[in-house]
DNA sequence: AAGTTGTCGAGACATTCTGTCTCGGCAAGT
DNA sequence: ACTTGCCGAGACAGAATGTCTCGACAACTT
């Protein structure tokens, strides 16, 4: 490693072209006049140079994911209301809330196109899409903590039924995402794991 | 339409060439070594001038897409079990060996990414989506007939969380898909679905 | 204060891909 | 025989990615 050996010399990296960078990457995956966010426009209208994309990260798609998952991080709250369901509830809502938004959601599937494509890309979405899971499972392990969710319970699956069919409507849009649904599904959910204790009790 | 006036003059469509394309557009599809299929690739193969491609498809992501529809739509026989959790089972896990191979998955992935630039691909998507969508909500009524589902039970919901999780493990690679799936989510859906029956009938 | 190192904005550049256009050849009907 | 329209092939324009080079300059060392 050459930080160990000498810490630093020359010109630091510009905070303020990376902000600004990231801000108009947003600015820019949120228009959905279905022109396609390049790397020239970005640059123009970050005031930057391409190279200095291009020395921070590897492709295009790595920019517009790490665009994406700073936004999408934020704003999802974990609620605590007590019960599974009222918890699934609240979550999905500012969830499914938040990718719902024609901004966000238009995000969602240039960065989830990209992914398919760059492998950078690739393992920024898988790691993007972790921390998103980590968090829900956290709060289904809490409600198996309470005893709402049966041990043998498969939580990832769980996880995978709330974020497969964002996903899944997102990408293809043949349905609304909004309160209603996360509402349905947040019962769905608690009923299947009601279902399954009681298997487990009786 | 001048079809009727004139039926048709001068020579006929080569149904040889059609072929050759589609079937050369599924075999580029199904290679995972990130090449993106190009349009002069595809011809190439195929063995026929990149014009006789555009006439008869309005963009590269329409003629990927059909390649899909038609491979991805076959083999999924509609089974019948006599119960909800044993039809959903067979389904699924029919659904999810064939998904889960990898040309498959790799036609799916690459599909989907161009189903989100080509507004041709996107409507060739939604269609071949709905398709799918309609053959398990079929699935499902004969089970709400048979009163083992709510009358009041969102069912596309239900479909959505079953090719929800199935896009969501084929986008993003996570987790696996294939029988063992399959069958914890047939056994959670029809959980969900015994759940709402016993809280209508209470 | 001078020197060194690496980032900055700007833009030329090669490369690749899409989709259009044109060409001579030819097959299917009249 | 003659007309019409598809065929393979490839040139072409336009757009995008990612590399490279340039002079300027900021941060840190000596």
């Amino acid at each position: 490693m050459s930080d160990s050996r000498r810490p630093h010399t020359g010109r630091r990296r510009n905070e303020a072209a990376r902000r600004a960078i990231l801000d108009v990457a947003v600015d820019l995956l949120g228009r959905d006049d279905g022109a396609p966010v390049t790397i020239d426009s970005l640059a123009a209208a970050a005031g930057v140079g391409k190279q200095t994309i291009y020395r921070w990260w590897p492709s295009k798609g790595a920019v517009l994911l790490e665009a994406m998952a700073e936004r999408a991080g934020t704003d999802i709250p974990v609620p605590d209301t007590g019960t599974l369901r009222g918890d699934l509830e609240a979550f999905l809502a500012a969830t499914f809330r938040g990718a719902g938004q024609r901004l966000t959601a238009s995000v969602l599937r240039n960065s989830m196109a990209e992914a398919q494509r760059d492998p950078h890309a690739r393992e920024h979405m898988r790691a993007f899409v972790e921390s998103r899971r980590r968090v829900l499972t956290g709060l289904l392990e809490r409600a198996r903590d309470r005893g709402e969710i049966a041990a043998g319970a498969d939580l990832a699956l769980m996880v995978d039924q709330v974020y497969g069919v964002l996903w899944y409507r997102v990408l293809v849009g043949h349905g609304p995402l909004g309160d209603a649904q996360a509402a349905e599904l947040a019962r769905a959910l608690s009923d299947q794991a009601a279902a399954r204790l009681g298997d487990a009790a009786g």
